[in-house]
DNA sequence: TACAACAGCTTTTTT
DNA sequence: AGCTGTTGTA
């Protein structure tokens, strides 16, 4: 089978599909097929006799090499087997794990996740005595933030304190000896962290030539995405992969770096030409994702940008809609605005092909809460993650005390459930474990006795560490053991949970090592990224939504303090990158962009709402882009006629539709029992004009849901 | 008196 | 979800 290249791509396209030998740098504009360039560029290697297993890409995300190396697939009609995909952290993880030896872990290593990183500075820092009662010292997660950020821009600590977090400045020192504490402390323990993988990889291949030699012999052909957020030892990683004439091409945007903050450096998309001896430069301009009107906005947003971005995108899609910009009075009713306009979205696209984009995690809760009510499933990305969800967390202490029973933190946390135990206690068990006299065993004895639930965690754990270390059969295990557990923590929401677990258990039973398994979860193991749901509207932070698209983009709570963050006001630098996730937020609608500026908030500090300041991003845009809307106090919605405006009369097309999905309506006569997607079976208590119904679902309580969602039993 | 339990407060972004 | 300060209990 043959594929027609030249009809399938456009000029740009083709040349960096064809262009195999030698360095090429594509810079790929939002939405500019950078994605399908690389898919025909797999497939085009492949059916020139290229060995799949000769090629290399390395991705941001493993989900994204997974999705690319499909596509190819697809379009090839044959396997890629062989061919190694994923990020620069999972090839690194692979890599050091072959070699360990070569970089004296000789008995191999635990990659640690961020969670255990801080808990060990927190301990190196107790064990130093540094900031015993002083309230205002950092906390873990700051001390962690400032090594890692050290480490990843290549500083010192004192620069990365001098340029960033000018106010620790006190405390420079202090960080100086945790920092190298933490590091004494990974060593001791054959630990690494994040930064390490790199760090290491990058040493190894330094220094180890004959490896080196070998994985260039392997890779003849590397592509490296997203490599405006690479930092300085990915580039460094690439350059050693490829040589200074390899075939490496590397495909990014400047106008879309968004990871400055971890030691992204998007310098090393200017360097590359001078790394790469007669880099081929290809550029992709012209936008194939969204309609013109919302190009016209995202030109708007980089044309206030510092650094210029000579860059203009341009499409064929054509429509008669301007973005919207509309003015909620707050942002609880917000989440209903947003509500009103999904059900709207949802007469023409599916609901994964709507999303609702946000700055930070926590933005979307209300909104969350509002869907549920209604009964709309949503899925979430970032924010926290899956395997840092505490109930995951408990069952993988359980996993880590079968692997490692020295492993305090985990012995703390398997414990946590059982009452009038606390930390103190834990530290004693944990020491009478390890001793071996008469008084130890008396005591363990004794506790045992005292406490039921210990008797039965020391029991699973035997169980587990009898048994071959499967993690499928680990996890059915444990998933029994830890059932009324989770219904006692948890006992607002222990059915979702349940879920989380669920899955868990079915990606474990698909390894056959416990050490890949939790290694593999550490690194990617976002099971919900894994399948997006059929049905379900997608909540997203900005950089979770990178390289995604949907038909119709909301994004929230675009006021300062938020959308920038309150965290990015004080140096150009960080507003400039604000300014640029406000790109990629933009850049990821197709047909419809709707923003939202609510003018005011809930301030937990203060307990009540208060007063915003638009967005500058959205300020700064000129009346001609958009079309606005502000919320009246009766709860409607008006549109604000414009300075200068000659475009015809506001459209009908406001929020203000009913909203009422089409679907089976239930019959309001009937009482009885009915069935809801997310809360199950329940009884019909009441009717409520002119079509909800108040029900009662066992477990969740009272509940007033729209006919529509109810399926009548 | 030591420790556990509870309530209240704050939350950037991620491999 | 974690940290801190406060209250409650053996």
């Amino acid at each position: 089978m043959s594929i027609d290249f030249a009809h399938e791509l456009n000029e740009a396209q083709l040349e960096a599909v064809t262009a195999t030998e030698g360095p090429v740098l594509v810079i790929a504009g939002a939405g500019s097929g950078k994605t399908r360039t690389i898919v025909y560029r797999l497939a085009h290697l492949v059916q020139q006799g290229v060995d799949p297993a000769q090629i290399l890409l390395l991705t941001f995300t493993r989900k994204a090499a997974q999705e690319m190396l499909a596509r190819a697939e697809a379009i090839l009609g044959r396997s890629l087997h062989g061919t190694s995909g994923g990020t620069f952290h999972s090839f690194a993880y692979a890599t050091l794990r072959a070699n360990a030896m070569d970089i004296g872990f000789e008995g191999g290593f635990t990659l640690m996740d961020r969670a255990d990183s801080e808990n060990i500075c927190k301990s190196v820092k107790d064990d130093l005595k540094l900031g015993k009662g002083d309230r205002s010292y950092p906390k873990k997660a700051t001390l962690m933030d400032v090594i890692t950020k050290s480490r990843n821009k290549e500083l010192t600590i004192d620069a990365v304190l001098e340029r960033e977090a000018y106010h620790l400045n006190p405390y420079l020192d202090d960080f100086t000896e945790i920092s190298d504490g933490y590091a004494k402390f990974k060593r001791q323990h054959a630990l690494m962290d994040y930064d390490d993988l790199l760090f290491l990889l990058d040493e190894l291949l330094e220094k180890n030539e004959p490896l080196r030699n070998q994985l260039q012999t392997r890779y003849k052909y590397i592509m490296v995405d997203e490599y405006q957020d690479t930092n300085l030892v990915q580039a460094r990683i690439v350059r050693h992969l490829a040589g200074t004439k390899g075939n490496v091409m590397a495909v990014g945007d400047d106008a879309q770096s968004i990871y400055a903050f971890r030691g992204a450096n998007v310098a090393n998309i200017l360097e590359f030409p001078k790394i790469f001896e007669g880099t081929k430069i290809v550029r992709l301009e012209k936008n194939y994702r969204s309609v013109q009107p919302i190009l016209d906005l995202t030109n708007e947003i980089l044309q206030g940008a510092t650094a210029r971005f000579d860059k203009n995108l341009y499409s064929d899609l054509k429509s008669d809609k301007l973005p919207q910009v509309i003015h909620p009075l707050s942002d609880q009713t917000q989440a209903r605005l947003v509500v009103d306009q999904i059900l709207k979205f949802q007469k023409k696209y599916l609901l994964h092909d709507i999303a609702v984009l946000f700055r930070a995690g926590y933005q979307s809760f209300s909104l969350e809460v509002a869907l549920t009510r209604i009964g709309i499933d949503y899925q979430k990305f970032g924010g926290i993650r899956f395997h840092e969800a505490a109930h995951i967390k408990d069952v993988l202490s359980m996993i880590r005390l079968v692997l490692n029973p020295h492993d305090l933190l985990a012995w703390q946390r398997a414990m946590d459930h059982i009452k009038g135990v606390g930390p103190k206690t834990v530290a004693k068990i944990y020491a009478a474990m390890h001793t071996k006299d008469g008084k130890s065993e008396k005591y363990l004895t004794k506790m045992v006795g005292k406490h039921e639930a210990l008797r039965e965690l020391l029991v699973e754990l035997d169980k587990l560490r009898s048994q071959p270390p499967k993690p499928g059969a680990v996890l059915e295990s444990l998933l029994v053991y830890y059932q009324p557990i989770l219904m006692e923590k948890y006992p607002d929401d222990y059915p979702k949970r349940q879920a989380g677990l669920e899955q868990l258990s079915q990606i474990a039973a698909g390894y056959s090592d416990m050490e890949t398994f939790i290694g593999d979860l550490s690194l990617d193991g976002d099971p919900d990224d894994e399948k997006r749901k059929e049905n379900a509207v997608v909540l997203s932070t900005v950089h979770s939504a990178k390289g995604l698209e949907w038909s119709a983009v909301i994004i929230i709570d675009l006021v300062e303090d938020r959308f920038p963050s309150r965290r990015a006001m004080q140096r150009a630098e960080d507003l400039e990158e604000e300014r640029r996730l406000m790109y990629v937020a933009c850049t990821r609608a197709k047909e419809h962009l709707t923003l939202l500026v609510p003018s005011s908030v809930f301030n937990r500090a203060s307990g009540m709402s208060e007063p915003t300041l638009p967005s500058p991003f959205v300020t700064e845009l000129p009346e001609t882009v958009y079309d606005r809307l502000n919320e009246s106090y009766g709860g409607g919605l008006e549109q604000r006629r414009k300075q200068v405006v000659s475009l015809p009369e506001p459209s009908t097309d406001t929020l203000m539709e009913e909203a009422a999905p089409s679907g089976p309506k239930v019959d309001p006569r009937k009482l009885g029992f009915c069935k809801h997607k997310i809360f199950g079976k329940g009884k019909i208590v009441a009717f409520i004009e002119p079509n909800k119904y108040r029900v009662n679902f066992p477990g969740f309580g009272l509940k007033v849901i729209i006919g529509d969602y109810l399926e009548l039993l």
